[in-house]
DNA sequence: AATCTTTTTTGGTAAAGGTCAAAAGATTTT
DNA sequence: AAAATCTTTTGACCTTTACCAAAAAAGATT
């Protein structure tokens, strides 16, 4: 609990009675890998924060899944769109590795948005964090070659190389399986 | 001032008394075309909707622009990400057209969020929105061709074909103004 | 109208990624 | 441990785009 508590502080301040209110909406829960926390076609009921683990998000298609986002330790879970919305999700959310995670519904969360005062301020950086990730992304993909970007995400976070199947990350990068394979022949 | 409302009025009602406290804050202005609206490394203080005209979103560099985002009638405009936290854009903003505008200052907004109910409403709005459209381009970086994306443009949003230099949709699209020729050759 | 500037198109060449097919390597299941 | 399944790599060939250079077309300026 201390450490999800020290994730917040980092965000914002929270008084004594603020982190009772906050706390006491959150669980805890485990997951084992290849769980799907949501399904295309549900709505997101949970805004989360990953203790440990990878999740994947991605739209499910016939011949090749689309991945396109992954959460890990200290990050946000969400379909946050459709958490926002009220709208059936498109997309799938599903664990990597095992995974532990704290939840907080969105009835809750709206408990908490009227009982203190930080909750506006929680939301949107949740809404900020996200918008400027997908803004990064946007860049990425006008700006750099698909080589660059594999190198980028090798550089920022080498150890999710690793973890994650590779046909995930060549789908994130926008190539097939086969191509990832050449460029990382290519730079080895 | 009745378009204006109207527009709003799609998003939140308002009440007689939300609407002075709003539109008192709002001034219309008119641009030329080609001026800068907000210059790389000035932090954006407007949140502005579009009566009129088209405007572009680019980071400036030596050889070529990258031109990543447009505005059109009836639609936002601001450097958002850095009208929320205040930090200086990396990107300019720009009229292709001539323009006018509806304008807030971030100050405004401030006191608007203090005095209505209905602040955080076009807030939460607002960054939906923007999230939404990011998202969208995401996947059709990951899902299309560049062919696919300037046709889906094409249908989309046929007039402004006319109106934006394609070496800007080049860009947008993620492609060379070269490729681009190429492309609507190939399919006319 | 003529000139200058910017935008768009065209040509040629090389690099990169897509697709189809199959082999090799890992991982999971029985 | 063997079989079955899934992931990654490799090969061959094709398509598309990048890059370099220059011409043509369109727009702006004098």
């Amino acid at each position: 609990m201390d450490l999800i508590r020290n994730l917040f502080e980092k965000i914002v301040a929270l008084s004594e009675n603020e982190w009772e209110i906050f706390s006491s909406k959150l669980s805890r829960q485990k997951f084992p890998s290849k769980t799907v926390l949501l399904e295309t076609g549900q709505t997101e009921n949970y805004l989360s924060f990953v203790e440990k683990g990878i999740i994947r998000f991605y739209i499910p298609k016939e011949d090749k899944d689309l991945t396109f986002s992954f959460s890990f330790d200290n990050g946000f879970v969400s379909a946050y769109d459709s958490f926002l919305s009220r709208i059936p999700s498109l997309y799938r959310v599903e664990t990597i590795t095992e995974t532990i995670l704290w939840r907080l519904t969105y009835q809750d969360l709206q408990i908490i948005y009227s009982e203190t005062e930080v909750g506006n301020k929680i939301g949107r950086f949740a809404s900020e964090d996200l918008f400027q990730k997908k803004a990064k992304r946007e860049l990425s993909f006008l700006n750099d070659t698909p080589e660059e970007r594999y190198l980028k995400l090798f550089i920022e976070q080498p150890h999710l190389i690793q973890l994650i199947p590779l046909k995930y990350i060549a789908s994130y990068i926008g190539i097939t399986p086969q191509a990832l394979s050449r460029i990382r022949k290519r730079i080895s």
